[in-house]
RNA sequence: GGCCCCAUCGUCUAGCGGCCUAGGACGUCGGGCUUUCAUCCCGAAAAUCACCGGUUCGAUUCCGGUUGGGGUCACCA
């Protein structure tokens, strides 16, 4: 036999923005591809005319621009290969592999409740395989459509070795009956257009989603039936909430959903390293959690990736974009936030350089690049409440007056150029005061910026300079009284 | 309910028969450094390795069962 090419594929389908646990799928795929030098493939599954949004597609395409997972081919969608699965459809048909069902909704209804009421498993039971083409006729002239289904083998165990879970089997007849192939308006239904796509696409492995586990049997009769050689397959866990059910677009949109992460200002970087290191670990250091995807790709192993579900955790995707954050430098992070930035704030009012300063003062504290506005606004209005219970208790005790009062009469010996000037003249009036510590800053922090902490105090009263300082100040005093 | 999958600290995991009185990370708590917060550094608590039987000189590691959790059972994908 010879080397068979190596092709990936992920497969999203736009009734929905990017899914966490897809785009968690896409990296494994993506690592695959690159270790074993082979090509990766997107095709968009927009066969339900009914969910699909155009939106949605152009989301997903943006998502993995955004997450820097390019692909060698595609996208393909699904919607423009109607012809081929026509096709396919003709040749399952000529060959007896599937055939026309004519039960109506009503019929198949019917049958479920039957089987619900004898407690045995609802499937279809295959009533139309074997027709006459007397009892064809006849449900043709009473004007009834058909459906075209595949014919799955009796009783068969479908096995196979999975790359991620070992050897898997499945019984035919614990399959559903007879799959629907073909919707009586030629549409292609998901299982059989993906098979089709597989083979037609030459795709060597399949890495998806766990929750596929029971289309993967119902799948490889198709390939084989189709003449398509059977791919390999491997199936990732999911990814589960802390209430340990599968994580949905419609139950948990806000944390499903890429856009979310895109939005506030998380690194891809971060996502990637996070959402692969879930449930897969470095043979070489496992201990070593931080890493790119481009490090791991000659030590990335499918059979490495854990079995069982991983519990979704908000506070270590912070810690891994946290460190990310803090590997970028000032002016890199002041370009990938600035957009919050200029909604945010009156960039104006400040130099570049003075913005720079702000922001290397409070980037160490970022979990995400959206709360960098909420951590310097201060430095660009004094909307914030002095009369708060925190705020208020530190403001009113006779030192905190005696500090700024003093202040203010040495507005003129301060040199606002630099903070370390402005930092020793505090600590010259503290001395004056025979104040220190907490005592002596934490009235002027709060006066200066509505809160007993933040950045240094002598870059902030540098950057908000004497104007700022003077008013603020004033302000406070008016406030203790 | 049928079928299938899974099972180590709260969470993610290392472990592939003796190195384990189970290691790391996040989180939590305590301490140090800082005027404060964050960062950083140090330390602690935290898993009778779900349970019960085997196999073995020896099981977290192998096998079987039980329990628990999950997934899936469409003319959705």
């Amino acid at each position: 036999m010879s080397q068979k090419e190596i092709r990936l594929r992920i497969a999203p389908s736009p009734t929905g923005s990017l899914h966490l646990g897809t785009v968690r799928t896409a990296f494994y795929n993506y690592l695959f591809v690159k270790k074993n030098k082979g090509k990766f493939i997107l095709r968009i599954e927009d066969t339900d005319q009914q969910r699909n949004k155009d939106e949605y597609t152009k989301e997903i395409l943006e998502g993995f621009k955004w997450l820097k997972i390019s692909f060698d081919e595609g996208p393909y969608f699904q919607s423009e290969r109607f012809d081929l699965y026509k096709k396919f459809t003709n040749k399952l048909l000529s060959e007896g592999k599937a055939y026309h069902c004519f039960c109506t909704q009503e019929e198949l209804d019917e049958l479920r409740k039957i089987q619900r009421a004898a407690k045995v498993p609802e499937k279809y039971d295959n009533r139309h395989r074997n027709l006459t083409e007397e009892q064809k006729k006849s449900f043709i002239e009473q004007g009834r459509k058909s459906v075209i289904r595949f014919k799955l083998p009796d009783n068969v165990d479908i096995k196979w070795n999975d790359e991620i879970r070992g050897s898997v089997c499945v019984n035919t007849n614990d399959l559903g009956g007879d799959p629907v192939i073909m919707r009586a308006d030629s549409v292609p239904l998901y299982n059989f257009a993906v098979v089709v796509d597989d083979g037609d696409m030459r795709i060597s492995h399949v890495i998806r989603g766990d929750d596929h586990l029971h289309n993967t049997a119902k799948q490889i009769p198709l390939f084989e039936a189709l003449g398509f050689s059977v791919p390999i397959f491997g199936h990732v866990p999911l990814i589960f909430t802390h209430d340990r059910e599968k994580l949905s677009k419609r139950k948990h949109g806000d944390i499903a959903n890429i856009d979310k992460y895109q939005r506030e200002g998380f690194l891809p970087d971060a996502l990637a390293n996070y959402l692969v290191h879930m449930s897969w670990t470095r043979p070489d250091k496992p201990e070593a959690e931080i890493f790119k995807l481009d490090e791991i790709i000659d030590l990335f192993e499918l059979g490495r990736i854990s079995k069982s579900s991983a519990v979704y955790d908000l506070p270590k995707l912070y810690w891994f974009d946290n460190h990310y954050i803090k590997e970028l430098s000032v002016e890199e992070t002041y370009n990938l936030s600035k957009h919050f930035l200029e909604k945010d704030l009156n960039l104006s009012l400040y130099s570049k350089e003075q913005l720079f300063q702000m922001i290397g003062a409070i980037q160490s504290g970022l979990n995400k690049l959206d709360e960098i506005s909420g951590l310097i606004k201060f430095f660009f209005d004094d909307k914030f409440d002095l009369n708060t219970g925190e705020n208020k208790n530190t403001l009113s005790t006779e030192n905190a007056r005696r500090i700024l009062e003093k202040i203010l009469s040495s507005l003129e010996i301060i040199n606002f150029s630099d903070p370390h000037d402005c930092k020793k003249t505090i600590d010259n009036i503290g001395k004056e005061l025979g104040l220190k510590g907490k005592d002596l800053y934490w009235p002027i922090r709060v006066a200066l910026s509505g809160s007993n902490k933040g950045p240094d105090l002598g870059l902030i009263i540098s950057l908000l300079g004497k104007e700022k300082v003077k008013s603020r100040i004033e302000k406070a005093i008016a406030v203790l009284v």
